[in-house]
RNA sequence: GUGUCUGUAGCUCAAUGGUUAGAGCGCCUGACUGUGGAUCAGGAGGCUGUGGGUUCAAUCCCCAUCAGACACCCCA
């Protein structure tokens, strides 16, 4: 380690990308504080046997190690199993129905791509305790006003439900067993078209009837309404797959008087998603203008929180990657782009007037602004404007022996070079005011 | 995990199988001794990702390794 660099697939976030991505939290956690959810934490390293037999083919990428005694133990793949182990575990001291949201790492011992990271964060927030439509619809309500006050220009919520796409494979004949590469064939539809997933189908010992069938069905677009009537002529008959549409049909009719818009969402029969946890709606938003993976997903798992060995708690939850809000936004320029958490600069015009200057930063740190000093009072002013310039802060403040003497400050505008004289006293105030605060 | 490509100064990139590896931007100093963003003049900064090999000689060719990008797989 002659060369200091990072893991594979694990980043360092430098000032310019950690005030984004605070940005994108401090938002996220504004809205789910907004619809009462509680923070919680828990320890990024598990038992291995925590997570183990939840995730289904994805088990393989976890990172699994043996500790200095011995225990085989995982770093946590995603916030949703601790969570289950923390309902299990606590069950005692939790009120349900539960909101609770968790913000932090993750890690998934993928090969690196865009958008994609071993070490991701995810702001991850569930409703445990509920098999209510309302709380899917609660949960798909916080996505749509977490993504609008982010930003997002276009940006469509895919809705399906694990019964669906069972339907669909048990209408087409296929063995419960043969689902799984249906799941993962259909849900490249948009990637690789209904020829690639036909072939795809046949691939896996689909029957070309089937296929067809299967494709006709995952294919179905048009308003929610028109796909869920769809699916309900060509589903008959299998029970699950009916009940999974009045459920749809159930959380569609409370998303309305919760704010969200048909046009922010769509019945996708398509969408599949990996994760076998799900039992019952599953979800993910995606954008046109980014083309590598779904910003967040989400679902109902009503039997996780049982395989901790305690009674089922039914739960819809969903995870927001932060890595790829962050990717977007930056590619896509939206959100506010602050270079450093500074706003004012207070000069020091010479040794003998550093503590002048280091009261009046004082003071104003005591009025709630943001303020930074030089801390070298042999700097010559123009240094110290060059620096306050180039790291963006908006004031500038002069406190020189003119100034002291006449009791006053000089502020000045780094944007447009504005220069305005106030009194000592008030300087705080003013700025406040200047700043918006 | 599979395949393809990439790796030279802080950043973006040049260069050649052979003496001290270049440029722009950035950075530092000065012209400007109470005022930044312009201009000009200087300056610092690289064992060419790392380790091997081929060769009289390698930044350039070969192998490995690490890291990055893209596609696949899959997902946040």
């Amino acid at each position: 380690m002659e060369q200091p660099q990072n893991i594979k697939g694990m980043r360092d976030h430098l000032p310019p990308a950690m005030l984004l991505r605070q940005h994108i939290i401090n938002t996220l956690v504004g809205i789910f504080e907004r619809h009462g959810f509680e923070p919680i934490t828990t320890p990024i390293v598990e038992y291995a046997e925590t997570l183990e037999g939840k995730l289904g083919d994805e088990e393989k990428l976890i990172y699994r190690f043996e500790d200095h005694g011995g225990r085989r133990v995982a770093l946590r793949y995603d916030q949703t199993v601790p969570l289950a182990r923390v309902v299990a575990q606590y069950s005692g001291q939790l009120t349900l129905p539960w909101r609770r949201y968790s913000v932090g790492p993750s890690y998934r011992g993928e090969r690196p791509a865009r958008g994609r990271y071993r070490e991701f964060w995810q702001a991850d927030a569930d409703l445990v305790g509920s098999a209510s439509p309302v709380a899917d619809a609660e949960i798909i309500a916080m996505l749509t006003e977490a993504l609008a006050a982010l930003g997002f220009p276009g940006f469509t919520t895919l809705l399906n439900h694990r019964q669906v796409i069972g339907g669909i494979a048990r209408v087409s004949g296929l063995e419960e067993a043969a689902a799984g590469s249906v799941y993962r064939a259909i849900d490249k539809l948009d990637k690789i078209g209904p020829d690639g997933v036909h072939d795809e189908l046949q691939k896996t010992g689909v029957t070309e009837d089937a296929a067809t069938g299967i494709l006709a069905l995952v294919q179905l677009e048009g308003s929610s309404a028109d796909v869920l009537h769809e699916l309900r002529q060509r589903l008959q008959g299998d029970e699950r797959a009916m009940a999974a549409l009045a459920n749809l049909e159930a959380i569609i009719g409370h998303l309305d008087s919760m704010g969200v818009s048909p046009e922010q969402y769509q019945v996708a029969p398509r969408l599949a998603r990996g994760l076998s946890y799900y039992t019952g709606t599953v979800f993910e938003a995606i954008t046109s203008h980014w083309p590598a993976g779904s910003l967040l997903g989400g679902g109902r798992y009503d039997e996780l929180i049982g395989m901790f060995g305690k009674q089922s708690v039914p739960t819809v939850g969903l995870a927001f990657g932060i890595d790829r809000l962050h990717d977007v936004m930056e590619e896509l320029g939206i959100g506010p782009r602050p270079q450093t958490t500074a706003q004012v600069y207070v000069t020091v015009f010479s040794d003998a007037q550093m503590d002048a200057s280091l009261r009046l930063a004082h003071e104003l740190r005591a009025a709630g602004i943001h303020t930074i000093t030089t801390l070298d009072g042999g700097t010559n002013l123009g240094k110290q404007f060059k620096e306050a310039d180039k790291r963006g802060l908006r004031f500038a403040l002069v406190v020189g022996p003119d100034e002291v003497e006449r009791n006053e400050v000089a502020i000045r505008n780094m944007q447009n070079g504005a220069q305005r004289t106030v009194p000592r006293s008030a300087a705080a105030a003013v700025l406040r005011e200047m700043l918006g605060m």
